[in-house]
DNA sequence: GCCCTACGTTTACAACGTAAACATCCCGCT
DNA sequence: AGCGGGATGTTTACGTTGTAAACGTAGGGC
């Protein structure tokens, strides 16, 4: 990325435009995007005014000319993260065919922001929405927009498309967060300690200490995949069920 | 609780016991009790050590006699309410009529914790569990084990319980995380701008605005019940296919 | 060429988590 | 009963945080 901005930088300067003061200006895109790679990099904790202010060569002060303050440029990143979503073109581009192919793919959408982000997806999950009937991790009007058209459009009823709009974000969130919280976990201190790690004691729980290596296996794809599936099916029924009514 | 340690100290006297120096003795389960009291009342955020020690009257470097730092008492509350349960007779005591109805009793027991404390349940979701293959809600050695138990005794493969365990745990933290998001919410300024919440304009999504009313109902309850209806099905299904295997 | 405005810096303050040294009180021992 | 020592709470202090306010400064429109 640094490579880019250099590259951006010499392309600038051959189309004639303003060279570089000193380095490229700050702009609210700047700050959200760095905010975003720091929190991938160093974990939410680590994040700061002023460590991120230096990062981007700059003083913590310069930042509140681009965004209001820490719990605004959280928002934006969160705002950012959702929004990529809309350059995945498997959702936006493809035809769709069929609403359990429109979920299927946005499902899997949410999802690889999630993965790509392990670190920062819980923002989109915990930051307050901005109207109480929005929910994670569907949670702009847009997408929510996206979302109700997709299946109005293929035949639900008003009510069942709401109904499959709280059953697909709760859904979303359960298992997204979860996975999330695997793969975002700081690996410890890379103790030796792995080999011994059913040492703790496991004596009081015959069955726990029987099922670990099962509760250790990572299913998280195929565990997503059959609970997705087994979510359109049910919303079948419900899509049928307010037909009928 | 201010008069039951009036009450404590009283009996204390009269049992011949110490009375009061001056108030009652700190010691970590009132430190923890304090925590929860003061997240469910002023929120996650308005928790700090100084804040807490002077709710107990006390100096916040008393606390660290007790808990060995922030994050540690954190751990500490979320223990507790989960630890809550046990005193939850309808889930330990009375017999259970096959495993439906056991997890139906577990997701009921967890679900009233999280509506009892909606501020302090995503505590619960979000702190790291002690091992990689534990997952909140359900995240307590003790509680995983109970529900293996339940599951095993009643029929479950060994794979089946653990398949179980993980659908089990989405569909709780999903559903659960979203019902507090909304019942924790602080109200707002109470503004009287409330008549005026459609005004944002939502021109550009004219179905999120004809859909807005049914997107307010509060149908968590019969979401979480439907849903959670539905995931036993689905575990039939998983729990046969794994027996004829 | 000059000025205004957008941008970045400096300085400052209150609140935070917590380490270290200190005071104090209570309990068990002889 | 007296005393010694460990447990408990306090004081002081340090580094870090978010951010308000005042200040410089540089660059583009007139």
């Amino acid at each position: 990325m640094a490579d880019d901005d250099v590259v951006d930088a010499d392309a600038a300067l051959v189309a004639g435009q303003k060279p570089p003061s000193h380095t490229e200006r700050l702009n609210r895109e700047r700050v959200v995007d760095a905010a975003l790679t720091h929190i991938d990099e160093q974990g939410l904790a680590g994040l700061s005014m002023r460590r991120l202010g230096s990062t981007l060569g700059v003083e913590a002060m310069a930042l509140y000319r681009h965004v209001a303050g820490k719990e605004e440029l959280l928002d934006a990143v969160v705002e950012h993260l959702m929004a990529s979503m809309w350059r995945d073109e498997e959702i936006t581009q493809e035809p769709v065919h069929g609403w359990q192919d429109f979920l299927q793919r946005l499902a899997h959408g949410v999802r690889r922001v999630a993965l790509a982000h392990p670190k920062a997806f819980p923002l989109v999950a915990s930051r307050p929405t901005e109207a109480p009937w929005l929910r994670p991790p569907l949670r702009s009007l847009d997408w929510v927009e996206v979302f109700l058209r997709g299946l109005t459009e293929e035949g639900f009823t008003d009510e069942a498309a709401v109904a499959a709009y709280r059953a697909f974000t709760s859904f979303l969130l359960g298992h997204l967060l979860l996975e999330v919280s695997l793969r975002g976990a700081d690996v410890g201190p890379l103790d030796v300690l792995e080999p011994a790690d059913d040492d703790a004691s496991l004596d009081g729980f015959p069955l726990v200490r029987r099922l670990r290596p099962g509760l250790s296996e990572d299913r998280a794809s195929v565990e997503f995949e059959e609970s997705l599936e087994s979510l359109l099916d049910r919303l079948t029924l419900v899509r049928t069920e307010h037909l009928e009514r």
